[in-house]
Order: structure tokens, then C-alpha cells, then sequence
DNA sequence: TAAACACCCTGAAGCGGCTTCAGGGTCAAG
DNA sequence: CTTGACCCTGAAGCCGCTTCAGGGTGTTTA
């Protein structure tokens, strides 16, 4: 099948997909002789699938490189697996809690300004020219990252 | 003051403030004759500090430019102002629940192999071949993001 | 048969919010 | 007069794509 097809069937977009070949995600594909198109077949596009998945997951590219290469060796112990789950799970849910923190954070400032009023007055600018004392939390976010 | 000390202050390297700088988020400071070394003063420390308290919050550049551009509108209305904040946390209150959405599914996936195996028949690498079936849902994760 | 349109290709640049690097100049202390 | 802490600039790197510029291919329709 070609690459918009591939794209269709894996829900995601053709950039996307000749994107991951490029920082080897996915293997490079057979071209046709003629006008050099990408060819791809089952085993591309479950492995295109298997990334889509991970990533999907918020997975890295460096977590993701590792769990192909686990997939690629299938006698070995599955233990390094587990341990990477175990460690993004716990990304995610220091990632939750920072958030739930901002949130907190963001609620006790708006009710700084109940009745909106004149700038010059407003209680959240105010709020916000004073450092809230975190004394050295210093808030750093966290690195599961997302897009728009 | 120096850049090297307001850093120190503002709890920033001075890295950031000369970027803050570039991009519009500081104003340019005034220069020593002699060195071109940056001087700043006490309006530029509460301007950083300004700024780089709506950071801690997770704003967004443009978003902080909205604040500090009402700040300097002393006699205008606040009500924007609450707005960009009821949106932000919106934004962030929409990102948590992603995140236990993606907490919830990675836990199911490492229940799948609850007792180490080898790859060829570890139970997550088995489930991340298969698609979630989440039709339609097209996990993005959306635009709060984090550093590491 | 030609024009229109959908699809494919490449390489480079852009996004945000910095950080890091390369390659320098300045200044105070010993 | 050398060491080391600080300052400067401009460019590149990070991540995971997306977008853009500029082109080729292939099918359908007027």
C-alpha cells in the first residue's frame, strides 16, 4: 500500500509517518522503481501501529526505540519492559500531581478578583507581582509533555 | 544590579533572562558604557518576577504578554483578565484528566504482566501491538506542557 | 488531449521555552 | 600577570512533529 493509505489506516498523517522513518521509528520502506514512491506492507504497518500506541501512551521516542528492540528479541526476559512501564507510569503521575498543584494554585488566584474592577485594582495582578512563597520549590514542570 | 545578581533574586539562570529579554517578556535594560554589561533596576526585578510567577503557573508566552500589557492599562477593566485565567484553567484542568485517562490505561497495560516472562510472550508488548479501540478518540494531548 | 486535481517526493524551517555551545571580552584578587 | 568569576553575542540543539516551498506523478474529466 502507499504511504496515504498507511496514513489512513494508522490514523495519523503522512508527514508523520515519513517522519518516523527519517529518526528511525520506522524502518524504511520498498520504493517502486518508477516513480519512487513508498511501498509498505502488514509488518509496517503494525509496527507503525505499535509506535502510534506508544505514543498515544505519551511514550518517548527513546522509550518507544526500547520497547521495539525488546519486540525485535523475543527470547529475552521482558523484566526491562516492566521497568519502563513502571517508570513512565510514574512520570505521568508526578506530571498529575504538579498539575493539580498549578490548578490549586490558579483557583486561589482568581478568587483574588471576584468583582472585576479597574486593572489597578485587580487582585490577581496584584497576586501575581508577589513571589507566593515556594521557598525553593522551585517549579520546575515535569517532562510527559504535551501538544496543542 | 547585574544580570548575574537579579538572576540569583529572581531564581532564574541568566541564560533565561537575556532569552526573556529577546523575546519581548523583558524590557531591554540599559548598558555600562564602558563594558555593555545589562544594569537593572527595582521595576525590572518585579517585572521578572511577574513573569516568571505566571511560568510557575504554566501560562504561556502569549499568554503572560496579555497579562503585562493590562498591568501597564491600570485604568482599564479587569475582566480580560479573568478570562485568560478561567481559560488557563481550563486548559490545565483538561490536561489532568488526559493524564488519568493515560494513567489508567498504562495501568492496565502493566497488569498484563504481572509475572516477568520472556518478550515473546510478555503480555504489554502483546497488548501494544493490538490498537486500543478508543474509535475515533484521537489521543492528542493538549497544550500544557512540561520541561524536564 | 489538455487541464484539473489528488497524490507523491525532498529538504528546510518553524513551533515553545528555553538550554547549551563556541568563542570571545572584563574585572578583581593574589 | 595569571587565575577564575563574571559578562557578551549568535547560533544550534532539544522534542515531536507540522508547515512550507518547490517540484514530480497519476487519474479523471471537459
Amino acid at each position: 500500500m502507499k504511504i496515504g493509505e498507511l496514513a489512513k489506516i494508522a490514523k495519523c498523517t503522512v508527514e508523520t509517518i515519513r517522519y518516523y522513518e527519517k529518526v528511525g521509528l520506522l524502518a524504511a520502506s520498498s520504493r517502486d522503481n518508477i516513480n519512487n514512491y513508498r511501498h509498505y506492507n502488514k509488518s509496517h504497518l503494525e509496527r507503525l501501529t505499535f509506535v502510534r500506541h506508544c505514543r498515544a501512551l505519551a511514550m518517548s521516542h527513546e522509550e518507544i526505540l526500547v520497547l521495539l528492540q525488546a519486540r525485535n528479541q523475543p527470547e529475552q526476559k521482558c523484566d526491562s519492559i516492566n521497568q519502563l512501564i513502571d517508570d513512565h507510569l510514574q512520570h505521568v503521575s508526578v506530571r498529575i500531581k504538579e498539575l493539580q498543584n498549578l490548578e490549586a494554585q490558579l483557583l486561589t488566584l482568581r478568587q483574588q478578583c471576584q468583582t472585576p474592577t479597574s486593572s489597578e485594582h485587580c487582585g490577581i495582578l496584584q497576586d501575581l507581582e508577589l513571589a507566593i512563597d515556594d521557598s525553593g520549590n522551585n517549579t520546575k514542570l515535569s517532562h510527559v509533555t504535551g501538544s496543542h
